[in-house]
DNA sequence: CGGGTTCTTGACTAGTTTCAAGCAAAGTGG
DNA sequence: CCACTTTGCTTGAAACTAGTCAAGAACCCG
């Protein structure tokens, strides 16, 4: 699944973590690197639609995210897919699976992904050695836990049009934060199915409502180019409250 | 907020705790118990419709259920709710707010509550001094991921019997995992109005849901007191995995 | 006994899904 | 380099699920 090796930028150090460039990454002591740099056993490419890990295995890798997408699901065994949430940089992958026996989801890429890779049957070693990182570790989970009520809101109680809004920028604002997006406009690395499939609705009635939203002057979807067209009334519609997305610290 | 004094249990020591009776919690060695037992700071009890936490507020204490059920919940702007998740025996209730600067949501008791209070701005030594105890946060944390995204899939992808299916059987499963349960029969504190929004439907959809159900000899649900008729249907239509929720540790 | 919940049911409405079909763009293979 | 296929986007129409409105029954409480 890994893609090949030509055109790797090499495994850098923990002190030259390509995430610390970003501001609203908690950074990190000297300390906390240097243990780090001992717990990273290296790092994993996957191309798109590679799968990362899958429900049901034992599979424990512990991953942080540097660079890409991918996206976490559910199936029901006639195929119905829900997605979970958004995967974007400085994002863990795994920790369920570290910590229950195994995976409850699946995970797949969006775009060619970048991956530090942990030792897993060390993250005991890590609680103990280094407590401030543990914290962060919470400190993740809270964050991620915020993400996912606010989708069972979602899900559970806005129309169509309002999930649309929200989502939206709900993801402009999570790229923003890494440096994904220009002024007003993301880069969607994949199609109105898979969107369908985070939204909990069909593909047919998220393409109208897309184009909907696009008649009023509220966006522009093309080419998996968003932009953002009236922000303000994109917050209303979706009773967007950008607090949802505290900057985070990482691993 | 707080019911009155009388005729409460007096608190107890952690070496007491009434969670220890669950066999699906995990046991704690004396270390564990010694250090928490500083960590608690008395016990707290409130009455069916308290709010026990306000979504919006810095409140930031920490509890653990000793018994009693409640709910956690967001809402939008306009009134609409959505119920995110039940609470019972052994939840770890602001874990949020603690690490967090304000709550992203509210919880209230839905029946009499007692609950183990512990010192927030305390956690931080947690961590330090009982690396085994903050795995176990991390622990709870993954557990409730998991049901948190089952409930995405339901909101998203299940039909409304399904729902209705999959829910009961979730909390029947959860209630029989804290003594709360006797055979196919569980007691459930809450009308129909709540399980509506817990459900992402109309209180009068899910009535007649209910009905149905009721007529095809599924279930029964009679004065808060639900009798799951056919479990096995039930499971089928719910697509429920039992594997969901596994037993937990507690703090 | 009145007033307030909660549950229940019927009739109607609206939002969303399903079905179907066309089109554009990108990839495939001879 | 050009059929041919596949994938993703778009649109209209029909079917259906779930929501809204309304009203009555049962129950509890003061």
């Amino acid at each position: 699944m890994a893609i090949t090796d030509s055109a790797r930028p090499q495994p850098v150090g923990c002190d030259l973590c390509p995430l610390h460039q970003f501001a609203r990454l908690r950074k990190l002591g000297p300390d906390d690197l240097a243990f780090l740099a001992k717990f990273k056993i290296g790092e994993a490419w996957f191309e798109p639609g590679a799968p990362i890990l899958q429900e049901g295995t034992p599979d424990g890798r512990l991953y942080t995210v540097l660079a890409g997408w991918a996206y976490r699901y559910k199936l029901l065994d006639d195929g119905r897919r829900q997605v979970l949430n958004f995967i974007m940089p400085g994002d863990l992958i795994g920790l369920q699976a570290a910590t229950m026996d195994e995976m409850h989801h699946s995970v797949e890429a969006l775009t060619p992904m970048r991956l530090c890779v942990f030792q897993r049957d060390r993250l005991w070693d890590f609680y103990k050695s280094l407590p401030s990182l543990a914290y962060d570790i919470t400190w993740l989970s809270s964050r991620s836990e915020i993400i996912l009520d606010e989708t069972i809101l979602t899900l559970g109680r806005r129309t169509a049009t309002e999930r649309v809004a929200h989502l939206l920028l709900h993801l402009y604002d999570r790229a923003a934060g890494v440096g994904l997006a220009a002024k007003d406009q993301v880069r969607l690395p994949f199609t109105q199915q898979l969107f369908a499939d985070a939204l909990g609705l069909s593909l047919v009635h998220t393409n109208k409502t897309l184009r909907r939203m696009h008649g009023d002057r509220l966006i522009r979807w093309v080419d998996g180019e968003c932009e953002i067209l009236d922000r303000e009334e994109l917050e209303r519609i979706g009773h967007y409250d950008g607090r949802d997305v505290p900057p985070q610290p990482f691993i």
